[in-house]
DNA sequence: CGGATTTGACCTTG
DNA sequence: CAAGGTCAAATCCG
């Protein structure tokens, strides 16, 4: 019963969001002042986080895990093992990273001595299209609300990805270039010179907001912008730039709390 | 009911 | 042996 109530108000929530989300590419769009902005992004920031507090509260809750603790052990070494029901999955900090292709997660590992797990996913067209993308997610120590996402691998040509996610910013389906969402300078990690293999970049996300990254960055070099004032890109300079655009960056993503 | 997710077990590497 | 990466059964959810 709870659980309709609750679905119905997640549906509720993404539809406020997806109307917020239009709001801020408006808003940008006619160069509303930064702090009404600012606003619309804390509104998404909320919907989000009371989404993902709904999604959590939601489902059965307690109702399947009523005969687990007496329920027969599995034998040894099988890999049957108890469940804790809905309850398990509400605990669990999902960030989107939404960059339009389909990932699918098949593993999650607590780190030496850090609190969070890393999250380990794959492209879930691996089999159809013999894809081997992977990517993995993990949460910064130092700042919990930073994640950092480290892809490995390409996607295959043939598997599609939703562009309708990137059109979304200004619903013509290209995502116009907006400086003034851009923090690079805290996002983007990949340093030159480092030792990481090339077929692999990292980069980090500290607002909740779409990022496509290789579009972003492309028509930053065609049109030899150097953000120097809100976007933070001026630590990275040109140099760095042109670095970034050798790796195989193609992805957006975006960070729930 | 079937696809997606969760998570303990198992495998690999150093 | 410890730590990280992957597998796959159990479970969730539309």
């Amino acid at each position: 019963m709870a659980a309709v109530g609750t679905s119905a108000a997640c549906k509720a929530m993404a539809e406020a969001r997806e109307a917020a989300v239009r709001l801020l590419a408006l808003l940008q769009a006619t160069g509303a002042d930064p702090g009404r902005q600012e606003l619309a992004r804390q509104i998404i920031c909320c919907i989000d986080r009371a989404l993902t507090a709904a999604r959590g509260a939601g489902g059965d809750g307690e109702g399947r895990s009523s005969e687990q603790g007496l329920a027969a052990r599995p034998p040894a070494g099988s890999r049957r093992r108890p469940r804790g029901g809905a309850e398990a999955r509400a605990s669990i900090v999902r960030p989107t990273m939404d960059d339009g292709f389909a990932w699918r997660k098949y593993g999650e590992k607590s780190i030496h001595q850090q609190s969070s797990p890393r999250l380990y996913f794959r492209c879930a067209y691996k089999d159809d299209h013999r894809c081997g993308a992977r990517k993995q997610v993990e949460r910064q120590e130092e700042d919990p609300s930073l994640f950092r996402i480290t892809y490995f691998g390409d996607h295959t040509p043939a598997c599609p990805r939703d562009t309708a996610r990137v059109a979304e910013a200004d619903g013509g389906g290209h995502f116009v270039l907006q400086p003034s969402l851009c923090s690079f300078g805290p996002c983007l990690q990949a340093e030159a010179g480092s030792e990481r293999p090339a077929e692999m970049v990292e980069f980090v996300a500290d607002d909740c907001w779409d990022w496509p990254v290789k579009d972003q960055l492309e028509d930053l070099a065609s049109l030899g912008v150097s953000l120097s004032s809100s976007g933070g890109l001026d630590s990275l300079g040109t140099n760095h730039l042109e670095e970034l655009l050798n790796y195989n960056v193609d992805a957006f993503f975006r960070v729930e709390e």
